[in-house]
DNA sequence: CAGATTCCCTAGTGACCGCTATAGAATCGT
DNA sequence: ACGATTCTATAGCGGTCACTAGGGAATCTG
């Protein structure tokens, strides 16, 4: 009774299925996907798209999550990693210069581009609260170095933070713009030049 | 016979709309913007906006070119008229904080922003030359200071363009999460300390 | 005034959007 | 075997997209 799954087995794998609508997501953004391109990339039909996803915003927030468990983290790991805040945010903008520019996936950060300019407001806001969210975890990382003492004690982290994440935003759309994995290195060793003493 | 223009005339001022739908399509990008959210904001009627504009598309070259004269134009002058890159940069990123979150028209810069995931592979190809010609600009601009011995010998010019324009994007992004000036201000000071001595 | 010209408004075009009703195909438990 | 269950495929739903045909309205010239 409780055993086995009954009816007509699915044709196709799910993971293998939200992996490559998180990798057509990620190159064209949440809108300008449409479920007729996801349903010929997938090679299923719109009704088992349906069935296993819900709906397409659904569907996205699965891709966020599946995203932000292969690619999102590397940040809060090295956060959690690495002895001080500079270390850390040293580690995510070099990281972020090979990840950007993997040939193995599209260019960029998509919880960066995916959402710029859509007419849905809740995903586009889904998108900015884990962003600003990110930028919460710098913040708290940074200030956890000035109460240790490791920095100075006038370091406004909050501002230290927003620079992090502007040069790593910066560095997510200039890959997308057509930047090497060595341009992206370059901006990074450059942009670490300004991290205080 | 070669005298004023005959017919009825226009009902509303050309470049009056035309800024009009600088704002929208500003606040909202390219694709996202819809030809009757256009007619609405205008106050015209689709065939009103066909007969001037020509397309969409049309309207939107137009749009560029306006924005580029009123908002973009800011750092070709910077570069201009300051005696050195550093200056020009430090100018530039400094007035991006203000002319970014200037309470008067939608946040960030247009040309970043506005094509982002759009479908239309031609809006995106016109925005990104645009963005990679700014950065030239910033290139050839370093280039002149290495040579006249300003900045030192070995100053990797391409990479620094890169910098400046990665902490540009990067601010124009933030000013859309929400970022205040006084926090992009605070991001361009940052930056600017990894400038070259 | 009349006629030519140009613009505006109504109404609609075909194409694509996200999504689904329906029916047939494939697997369950018994 | 057989019914129950679950998936898949066709076909199409209403809605919005960018865009325009057609006729009336407003201004020109003469």
């Amino acid at each position: 009774m409780v055993t086995g799954q009954r009816g007509r087995p699915r044709s196709f794998d799910r993971d293998a299925a939200l992996d490559k609508a998180m990798l057509t997501f990620w190159e064209h953004g949440y809108e300008a996907t449409s479920i007729s391109d996801l349903t010929r990339t997938l090679g299923i039909g719109a009704p088992s798209l349906y069935a296993a996803f819900g709906d397409k915003r659904k569907l996205f927030d699965e891709v966020v999550v599946v995203y932000g468990s292969r690619y999102g983290d590397f940040a809060a790991v090295a956060l959690r990693e690495e002895p001080t805040a500079g270390a850390a945010i040293g580690r995510i903008l070099r990281e972020a210069a090979e990840i950007y520019t993997d040939p193995a996936h599209p260019p960029g950060c998509m919880v960066i581009s995916a959402a710029a300019n859509t007419t849905s407001q809740e995903v586009a806001e889904a998108l900015r609260e884990r962003r600003n969210a990110n930028l919460a975890l710098f913040e708290s990382r940074i200030r956890a170095d000035v109460a240790s003492g490791v920095l100075p004690a006038d370091t406004d982290a909050r501002a230290l933070a927003r620079y992090a994440g502007a040069v790593l935003q910066g560095m997510s759309q200039q890959s997308r713009d057509g930047a090497t994995r060595e341009e992206l290195e370059a901006v990074a060793e450059r942009a670490l030049l300004a991290w205080p003493a």
